[in-house]
DNA sequence: ATTACTATACCGTCCGGTCGGCACAGAAAA
DNA sequence: TTTTCTGTGCCGACCGGACGGTATAGTAAT
């Protein structure tokens, strides 16, 4: 099977990597991280099992360079809302809380689909650690320490629940539950 | 390699099931899900792996028992709970903080370890979600469905936080977490 | 003889990783 | 200009090992 070359695909710049890794995410989004093998990735990104050896030199590595990118992603949607929100002294928590509580984006349903992967190996974890370690103090400034890691905690675990489809709310309680924790990271510390 | 049959091991009733279950288990717990094969099982359990596939007709049908055992001793930790606390308005709340925040019982790290093999096969997950259900009406009897929710989202965000080991809190901050929730569960509404 | 269970050998498949080589684009040499 | 060399990007065949699953022979107790 003679496969002529694309056009655009030259020497030029190194955009097959990063279409590598969009393969990759889509394959984990629709079929699990079981299923990301190096042969699906390169069919997805058509191209071949050694091309995709070539940008990464394990797949170890590719692993790597996903969770990198889902935590860099992750970090940018939060800065993203809080450029939208006015300045207050809890601005960093509500914008994490609504950059979290959100109808899942893609970043999310990849992250959840890689740490099924990634969770039993502590190298390919520990940029997530770092992750949540840095976050901590930032989401927390200018709130109590008890408030900001209750607001971060529930949200956290709507998400993971969200993410590993085991949440048992129903739409409205959702609702009400992003009202209540808006409200506990914007001021109110009242729960009914 | 003539294996000695060990005594107590004969066709005799505590069939050797539940020692392979167990293996599963303690494999799952040391090195993760990923590791956990038929042979690896059979190897731990001092059976053969014929002996595994007589009691388990697939690994599925493994992973099932292994999630069955899971919930269902969540459930019984639960109860457990409950039945050392006085009665009181919020006591199946109370009783749920303190069955998952403590230091990871066995039964936790397996349930952890095994979420993330679990997690991208929808019929495994099935029972899970069943679990979930119907816990959320069995700890909010009694509580207001905010406050439930958020301790329940909060206590499960811990729990999951932990198990993937991205807790950013440290010793003494995880008692003020615990002290927190169980003054929510058990009354009072103000959060600091 | 039947039942309950164990042990071993084997098969097909899948997957990560290796390897030799091709195509092409400059840069260097002629 | 033409030729030669070199590096990059990619191809695709192949290997070795692991794993799920099958088949079958055997043992011990009822």
């Amino acid at each position: 099977m003679t496969k002529t070359r694309r056009p655009g695909q030259g020497p030029g710049r190194p955009s097959s990597r990063d279409a590598m890794l969009d393969a990759a995410e889509a394959i984990v989004v629709a079929h699990g991280a079981v299923r990301l093998t190096l042969d699906a990735v390169a069919r997805e990104a058509g191209v071949s099992k050694g091309g995709v050896m070539y940008h990464f030199p394990s797949k170890n590595a590719l692993l790597e360079a996903l969770v990198s990118r889902a935590v860099e992603r992750s970090h940018a949607a939060r800065e993203a809302q809080a450029d939208k929100l006015p300045d207050a002294p809890a601005r960093a928590l509500h914008a994490y809380v609504r950059a979290s509580i959100n109808d899942p984006l893609h970043n999310d349903r990849v992250s959840g689909a890689l740490l099924s992967v990634v969770a039993s190996d502590p190298k390919l974890m520990a940029p997530v650690r770092d992750f949540f370690r840095k976050r901590l103090p930032a989401i927390s400034e200018g709130v109590p320490f008890e408030r900001a890691a209750l607001v971060h905690l529930a949200t956290e675990g709507l998400w993971l629940m969200e993410l590993f489809r085991v949440s048992p709310f129903t739409r409205a309680q959702r609702a009400r539950i992003k009202d209540l924790l808006t409200r506990l990271a914007t001021g109110g510390g009242q729960v009914p």
